[in-house]
DNA sequence: AAACACATGTAAGCCGTTACATGATTCG
DNA sequence: CGAATCATGTAACGGCTTACATGTGTTT
C-alpha cells in the first residue's frame, strides 16, 4: 500500500490512436444525412429526433452523451459546427455535415460487419439509414453482409468438424464452437427472411 | 469554455453501491471451489490454472484484471488473505474462499441467467463448474435455463404477434424482434443439445 | 407553485484493455 | 549473458452509464 513510485516513463498520447467511431456516432451522423433540412442541426433537435423515431429500438442515446459524441465529431472534423445566439433561449449549437463527415458515413454504410455481435447494433443501423437512402443500395448490402455470415458458419463449421478430441477439455471448445454455431446460423437465417434477401426479378 | 463553475454538490461515495461481480470474478471464486488443495492459492498460481485450463476458452482474464479482482474479493468478504513471506522469492498472498463467499459462489451457480447475451459468459462459466461439482446438480442446472429461455422465446414470440402495425416504424421494431427470436431459438437449440437436456430415465 | 420544455453540458464512477514496473532467481 | 519464471501490481486510456448543474420561459 502507499505505493508511491516515481511516475511511469513516457506513455504519451500515443500517436497511432484508434479514434473508433462508435454505432451512435454513425447514427448521428445518420440522422444529419437523412433528416431533410437545408441546414444543420442542434443538439436538442437531434435527440428530439432520435428518441422519437425508431432508432431508439436499436439504439441508446443519453443527453449526456449526445452532446460528448457531437463534440468528438466536431473535433475530428466530421462536422462543422457554428453558435447561434438567441434571446429568450439559451444558444444553440448548429452542426452539419462536412464532406469528411459525408465520405466516414458512406463507407460505413457499405461495409458489412465481420463480427455476429456487431449485427445488433452495427447493422441494425445500417440497414434503417441504407432503406431510407437507396433501395438498390440495401439490397447490396444485405446480400454483402449474407455472404460474410455465410463464410463465417462455414469457417465455424470447419473448425468445429477439425477439433479433434482434445484431452481434457470438458468438451468446453466444442460446446463454445457449438454455440457460436447456433448463432450465427440464426443471424443467417434472419437476413435471408429479410425483404431485401428476396431475388429483385420474379423472372430473369 | 473553460467552465469552471464550482464543484458539484456532493456525490459521496453513495451508500447503495452495486458492487456487482463480474463473471471472471466468479470463475476465481469457482476455481478456489473445485481446486482440490487444501490451503488457498495465490494469485500467481490462479492464474496458471486458469489459463492452462479451459477457461481461458470461456473468458480471458489479463494479470492485471487477476490481481484487480483477488483484492476486490477480499475487500468483499468473500476471500480470506493472508501473505506468505519467502526467502528467495517475492512474497505471495495466500487467499481462501469464506464462508460468505461460498454462498455467494452456490447462488450465482444454482440460478440461470435470464438474457440471452449472458449465456455466452455467464451461463458457460457455470457449466464448466457445475459439471465438476456435481452431475445432477448440472442437469438441473441446465433443465431450469431451458425453462427460463423457453419463457423468453415465448414472450417475445408473443410481442412480435402483438406488434400491430406502427406506423412509421419502417418495420424496425419487428426486425428486431425478429432477430431476437432467432438468436434466442438458437440458443434454445444449444442447449436441448447438451448432454445434460437427455432424460436421466428413458422409461417413468 | 410545480412541472416541463428548451439547451448544453460536467462529474463521478464502473468496466475493461494494454502496457509497463519491480526485482530476484534459474535456465540455456 | 540474456531470457524466462516467479509474484504482484500501477498507469493510462477508452467505452459507457447515471446523475446532476444551469437558467429561462411556458404550461398546468
Amino acid at each position: 500500500m502507499d505505493v508511491t513510485r516515481q511516475p511511469l516513463r513516457s506513455l504519451e498520447p500515443k500517436p497511432g490512436r484508434r479514434e473508433r467511431i462508435s454505432p451512435a456516432e454513425y447514427a448521428i451522423l445518420g440522422l444529419l444525412v437523412v433528416v431533410p433540412e437545408e441546414a444543420g442541426m442542434h443538439g436538442y433537435d437531434l435527440g428530439r429526433r432520435f428518441h422519437d423515431g425508431p432508432l431508439s429500438e436499436i439504439i441508446r442515446l443519453e443527453p449526456g452523451m449526445l452532446y460528448h459524441y457531437l463534440k468528438k465529431l466536431s473535433k475530428a472534423g466530421f462536422l462543422s459546427t457554428s453558435v447561434e445566439h438567441q434571446s429568450t433561449r439559451p444558444d444553440r449549437q448548429d452542426h452539419s455535415l462536412t464532406e469528411e463527415g459525408q465520405g466516414v458515413f458512406d463507407r460505413w454504410l457499405n461495409a458489412p460487419v465481420h463480427a455476429t455481435r456487431d449485427i445488433r447494433l452495427d447493422f441494425l443501423l445500417k440497414l434503417f439509414f441504407v432503406r431510407q437512402i437507396d433501395t438498390e443500395w440495401a439490397h447490396t448490402l444485405v446480400r454483402t453482409q449474407r455472404a460474410v455470415i455465410a463464410s463465417l458458419v462455414d469457417s465455424l463449421t470447419r473448425q468445429r468438424e477439425v477439433h479433434g478430441d482434445d484431452p481434457e477439455d470438458h468438451g468446453i471448445r466444442r460446446i463454445v464452437l457449438d454455440l457460436r454455431v447456433a448463432q450465427t446460423e440464426a443471424v443467417l437465417g434472419w437476413l435471408d427472411a429479410l425483404p431485401e434477401a428476396s431475388v429483385p426479378s420474379p423472372s430473369s
